[in-house]
DNA sequence: TACAAAATAGCACGGTCGTTCTATTTAATG
DNA sequence: CATTAAATAGAACGACCGTGCTATTTTGTA
């Protein structure tokens, strides 16, 4: 299994992996290659539908050539999951970390989701497509990705949390209700959007996402103090 | 291609679609025994991962056999989702139908909505699992899908026009994002306790329902005409 | 440059898939 | 009961799948 790591601090970078200052080696490049043409493929056929012979034949090596990189399928699948969630971190996670504390930080957050769904309508988002081809299977693929949505859900609740934290939301206001009715949003974009190829749905997940929100907005907060004045400093 | 009903009038029952009184010959009923076999291991592995020797063999009869009555596997798809959706209508459509129209009807379909759900946490939902195998192909089986969805989807959002008509709902509420948010609380409880695995979603999307609903609920109508007197005659 | 190690290719295996064709059995009908 | 049609079975096909085994080529290094 892979730990995640999802924090502001300690941001290792995943890609260099290998030795201190040293150029990858051959066979790395070619394997991370290898995983950017699956992820390119599992995002739009799903990652059932990967096919070794596939990712092959896009990266113009043989079946055994790919195969030799990863000793299974699964083994390439678990790799194009950590990938895609590496991605995520980088396009939406850290952008939004730069956003201070509390409301800024979870309109951040959404709306860098947002922008990446935006672009997901047309290109596919793995961990959607992977909830239901491996909802009631078992095993390390099923593992990997519960653990990349885990991480990732969690990091946006944190991200709810501190808003109660630095004032900004009442403190009724539960994490896992706001993230739920958020990932719901999200889900029925790709639905409606990417499925039904219904119009507006990015606008009315925005619209949804700004009420819902409204709800638990403290109104003392609404004329805004600086900034760094609101934070609650919690340790 | 089949047309969809939804609609109260003509309750035509798709069962009986042998010539009237003559019993269904051998062949018809075990096409339909066939299908609901399908229905079930397509709604735990989904629409693509239907195999038509699976099906043999939970039916005990030959391959070839279990083809001859659909002649292709997207008939039998086809044949499935149709099915699919008819235990939709008679499960959570129909009975909400007894409501009277306005926000008790809009209660009552969610409520039936959720009350399936309920189920399909363990067994599965072909429309959701379906709209990410077939949210990038064409051919008979993704319009197939796609034209239940819609059907589906457009009863509920007639049902939440019809609140505004009655005046239990501002004339302000957009049926399409009413509509879109309800469908993302149903799609995150799938998502969260079906892939995820985490307790309290139904709580959750129960919770996100009202709260959303309210916001547009009329004041006025609170205090509680008898449900008859409050509806406008619209044509 | 020589040599070891790593990377890649080629081939074959057993398996499952949808589909076709032909034979056989079962059901409906006069 | 006989006859015809419908329903089902059986075997085979070509295609694709993941994987293992064995060359062969390429790369890194002393």
């Amino acid at each position: 299994m892979f730990v995640h790591a999802l924090t502001a601090k300690k941001v290792r970078a995943t890609v260099a992996a290998a030795p201190e200052g040293r150029a990858l080696q051959k066979g790395q490049q070619t394997k991370l290659a290898i995983v950017d043409a699956a992820l390119g493929l599992a995002t739009q056929i799903g990652l059932e539908g990967l096919s070794i012979g596939v990712v092959a034949e896009v990266m113009r090596m043989s079946k055994s050539g790919v195969f030799a990189h990863f000793g299974s399928r699964e083994e390439l699948q678990i790799s194009v999951i950590r990938e895609y969630f590496h991605r995520f971190e980088q396009e939406i996670f850290y952008p939004a970390m730069q956003a201070p504390r509390g409301l800024a930080r979870i309109r951040a957050l959404f709306a860098h989701w947002m922008k990446r769904v935006a672009i997901e309508i047309q290109s596919g988002c793995i961990f959607i497509s992977g909830s239901v081809e491996f909802d009631d299977r078992t095993g390390p693929v099923r593992d990997a990705l519960v653990s990349a949505v885990q991480t990732w859900l969690a990091a946006v609740r944190r991200a709810v949390s501190q808003a109660k934290e630095t004032g900004e939301l009442s403190l009724d206001a539960d994490e896992h209700q706001i993230v739920f009715e958020i990932h719901g949003l999200i889900l029925a974009i790709h639905f409606e959007a990417r499925f039904l190829k219904t119009p507006g749905a990015i606008e009315r997940a925005q619209l949804g996402f700004e009420r819902m929100l409204s709800r638990y907005v403290r109104p003392s907060s609404k004329a805004p103090k600086t900034r760094k004045s609101l934070k609650i400093v919690k340790d």
